[in-house]
DNA sequence: CCGCCAGCTGTTTTT
DNA sequence: CAGCTGGCGG
């Protein structure tokens, strides 16, 4: 790869190093394709050469090109390895996530999609506190209906591309839920707000019911390349298919087998569907492998052949064997996270063959969030520096929503959500009841809080009134300012900063509010005011063409990406937009001349959104780094699902252990189980050179101490690829052994469908050893998911006596919570 | 408005 | 165990 800077040769070494499995990718038809991407088969390199081939051989403008990705760091790589290929503003191109190119989307076509030009976007807080509070406003019952449940339950009505008409309703619950989804739906219109899944839902629909505006895009997007393609949902699907024209060629790359999002939507059925719906001509499977050696690879393609539903890859190297994977059993969860750092500092020294490795190059990977904690005390005694990923991101710090909020306001004064938010913060003596009254009016008046103020001087109390004219004296201050400026005046007349200063645990805060005035400054010059936010020209040539807007095929010679919009000012990038055409806004009526000049949709205004709301938008967005920064060279903690995309020298997966990974959540059906070893598979395929496994005996969950099983993962990889670093047995503390394997099996397993026979001596042993003794021949267990021919499925909330005296009790979601004798209600575990 | 305590709830996460 | 929420009292 070279820079950006260097000249690309004639005879471009774009296909070079191709192997024959890439370079068919590459060099397709441009007609719809499936790669079936294994891990470490260079797929973000074959995403990004077919574009630059496409491009270079005058296949397509840049503004023909749709990429999209889930997450804003994939896009950027993208753009970043793709200028790094050819000369091209990529900029311009309509490259980025789905959320972001659904917000680009909605903001050129504003009024067509029925929205304020500048409409915020509400992040999941925000999306949560909405719901609450028109919940409390409806009264209702919040035992009945927890709002997180809604929320959840909103989010995936629209993941399903319904809105509240269109939900099925089957019971009053459901009945009820609608209504609130109606309700939020009416109070986020009103205050020109969307969720995530209405800037996706919302472009669909306009795409869907809007004939010029679809045929405009369709006409525009000759090659659409979708990223991560088993990670999409019902409605990211639904949205490709709108924009895929009869002149489109959809590229999906994905791999069913690291498909892992299922619990918030992905439908890994969207591939089987693509080939079927698209009549799929070409699939190309990557199979070859650039980043483990052997044992590691034989290790994930073995475990991943124990799945039914699979397409079907194999992944293969050129690499030796390399080291074994190593299998470590520790007595406790304490011990586990010891030897582990005991291990990393080995392989910090130089070992002869192999030279030691960075902490940087070490990473360990754990099912679930809250097995960090030992790790972390590990290697904090030990005094190894460590980094853990996942937690608050910078957008997303209570001081930072605190300071977003006002400047939402600034924008739109209607935003109740960032009103409520800071109405009282710092304290200025506004109560809960004036704020009740408050919003009494404004739901009587249908107005927004902020107007219903002025509509009830006095009645709502001087602070409030106080507030709003301050609010409303700050925002015409700040009118005509810059950004920076806009943000330390708001810092400075909020009373946040001086809030913070005279708080003693305050000074992180302080220290995080001036950095949002650093992150706004490179918003404005690094980012070039944010692609996303703003309503680009979505003139298909974009700003670099501007020359030859003629040319059909793609100029190599193109010149070199803008001088950085933002340091020519916002000018550059926005005075570049187009002009409005005649009629817009209309809808209907499309010119004649747009239609054959495709570079531009039926509405575009060419309008600008104010800097302010364009970084706002970008706060929404992209909620900073999640990673881990770098430079320091620290251990990497984290769950397997963040590590996905990730490689590392050498990685550690912890807590292997029957009801942790695989998660007990998710024994209860096959889907699920599939997706924990999919889980497993992602893990282990993260590793380039060293590989280790470890389970413990015994670990502290919810305060309690569990005896944990070995997971059944172990059993699924080629022994021969392994080294057992503590004797192989059966993973149990001595005492346990005998009396729950002869006893667990039997009537209570009847009717259970489990192949392989081994599952009876899989499951986790009773939590509670202390109090119940050894465990009863029931087999039914504390949080086990049970069946009972009557009620259906459920979950055993608590046991008590023994032998016929046992009891259970089961929460069953149709019908309530239930104690059951055990000597008379069949439970059979699923 | 703040602080305290009781009670609850604990997979995975990006936008 | 531990972090968070909601309710209540000063």
């Amino acid at each position: 790869m070279h820079s950006p800077f260097d000249p690309v040769p004639a005879s471009s070494p774009l296909l070079a190093n191709l192997n024959d499995e890439q370079l068919a990718a590459v060099t397709l038809p441009a007609e719809h394709a499936l790669i079936l991407a294994g891990a470490g088969s260079g797929k973000t390199r074959v995403l990004t050469t077919r574009i630059a081939w496409l491009l270079q051989n005058g296949h397509i403008t840049p503004g023909g090109v749709l990429a999209v990705t889930f997450t804003n760091k994939a896009a950027k790589e993208m753009m970043t390895r793709l200028s790094a290929m050819l000369p091209v503003n990529v900029r311009g191109m309509w490259i980025g996530t789905f959320h972001g190119l659904c917000n680009r989307f909605l903001r050129a076509h504003y009024k067509l999609a029925n929205l304020p030009q500048s409409f915020q976007i509400l992040d999941t807080q925000d999306q949560l506190s909405a719901i609450k509070r028109l919940m409390k406003q409806n009264n209702v019952d919040d035992e009945r209906f927890p709002a997180k449940q809604t929320m959840w339950f909103i989010a995936s009505c629209k993941e399903d591309g319904l809105r509240p008409g269109a939900v099925q309703v089957r019971d009053d619950e459901t009945r009820r839920k609608v209504e609130i989804y109606q309700l939020y739906e009416d109070q986020c219109q009103r205050e020109g707000v969307v969720d995530f899944g209405e800037l996706m839902l919302r472009s669909y629909e306009l795409l869907r019911d809007n004939d010029p505006i679809r045929e405009h895009y369709q006409r525009r997007f000759r090659h659409i390349l979708i990223d991560e393609f088993q990670d999409t949902n019902k409605l990211q699907y639904a949205w490709i298919k709108m924009l895929a024209g009869s002149e489109s060629a959809v590229l999906a790359v994905g791999d069913d087998d690291q498909s892992i999002y299922a619990f918030r939507g992905a439908r890994v059925g969207n591939m089987a569907d693509f080939v079927r719906e698209f009549a799929v001509q070409h699939q190309i499977k990557l199979e070859q492998n650039y980043r483990s050696y052997s044992n590691i690879l034989d290790s994930a393609n073995e475990l991943i052949g124990h799945n039914k539903k699979r397409l079907g890859k194999n992944l293969r190297t050129t690499q030796g064997p390399g080291e074994p994977v190593r299998v470590y059993e520790a007595t406790s969860d304490f011990a586990e996270a010891t030897w582990m750092v005991d291990e990393m500092r080995q392989l910090q020294r130089d070992q002869g063959i192999e030279a030691g490795y960075s902490r940087k190059e070490m990473a360990v990977l754990y099912r679930s969030n809250a097995q960090s904690r030992v790790i972390e005390t590990a290697l904090f005694n030990a005094k190894v520096p460590y980094r853990v990923y996942g937690g608050l991101r910078f957008f997303e710090r209570a001081e930072i929503k605190h300071a977003l909020a006002y400047l939402r306001l600034l924008e739109n004064p209607n935003d109740d959500t960032s009103f409520l938010r800071v109405v009282n913060f710092p304290p200025r003596g506004i109560g809960a009841r004036s704020l009740e009254q408050l919003q009494d009016i404004a739901k009587f008046s249908g107005c927004s809080l902020h107007d219903a103020v002025s509509a009830a001087t006095g009645k709502a109390g001087a602070n409030i009134g106080a507030f709003v004219a301050k609010l409303d004296v700050l925002r015409e201050q700040t009118a005509q300012m810059t950004l920076r400026d806009i943000i330390e005046a708001v810092l400075e007349h909020s009373g946040l900063i001086e809030h913070y200063k005279a708080d003693k645990e305050g000074a992180d805060r302080v220290e995080n509010l001036e950095e949002l005035v650093n992150a706004a400054e490179s918003f404005v010059t690094v980012e070039g005011f944010g692609r996303d936010a703003v309503a680009l020209p979505v003139d298909e040539l974009g700003a670099g063409l501007s020359q030859s807007p003629a040319s059909q095929g793609l100029d190599t010679r193109m010149p070199p990406p803008q001088p950085s919009p933002g340091r020519g000012g916002s000018e550059s990038e926005f005075t570049e937009l187009l002009p409005p055409l005649p009629g817009e806004g209309g809808g209907g009526g499309m010119s004649a001349t747009s239609s054959i000049n495709s570079d531009q949709p039926p509405d575009a205004t060419g309008e600008t959104l104010s800097p302010l709301a364009a970084f706002l938008t970008h706060a929404a967005l992209e909620s900073g780094d999640n990673q881990a920064q770098v430079g320091q060279d620290a251990v990497q903690l984290m769950t397997v699902h963040s590590a996905k995309g990730l490689e590392f020298d050498c990685v550690f997966i912890t807590g292997l252990e029957e009801g942790l990974f695989p998660n007990e959540n998710a024994l209860s059906d096959h889907e699920g189980i599939e997706e924990e070893r999919r889980l497993m598979y992602v893990a282990i395929t993260r590793a380039r050179k060293r590989l280790y496994l470890s389970h413990s005996q015994t670990r502290m969950l919810h305060g309690q101490t569990r005896y944990n099983l070995k997971s059944r993962f172990f059993d699924e990889l080629p022994e021969a690829a392994l080294r057992w670093l503590t004797p192989k047995n059966q993973g149990f503390g001595s005492g346990f052994k005998s009396s729950w394997g002869a006893t667990n099996s039997g009537a209570a397993r009847a009717g259970s469908t489990w192949s392989g026979g081994t599952f009876g001596s899989k499951k986790a042993v009773e939590e509670s050893v202390p109090e119940q003794k050894a465990p009863s021949g029931h087999g039914i267990r504390k949080g086990m998911k049970v069946f009972h021919t009557k009620f259906g499925e459920g979950t055993v909330q608590a046991l008590e006596g023994v032998d016929a005296e046992a009891r259970a009790q089961v929460n069953f979601p149709r019908h309530g919570v239930k104690w059951l004798a055990l000597s008379v209600a069949k439970l059979v575990p699923v």
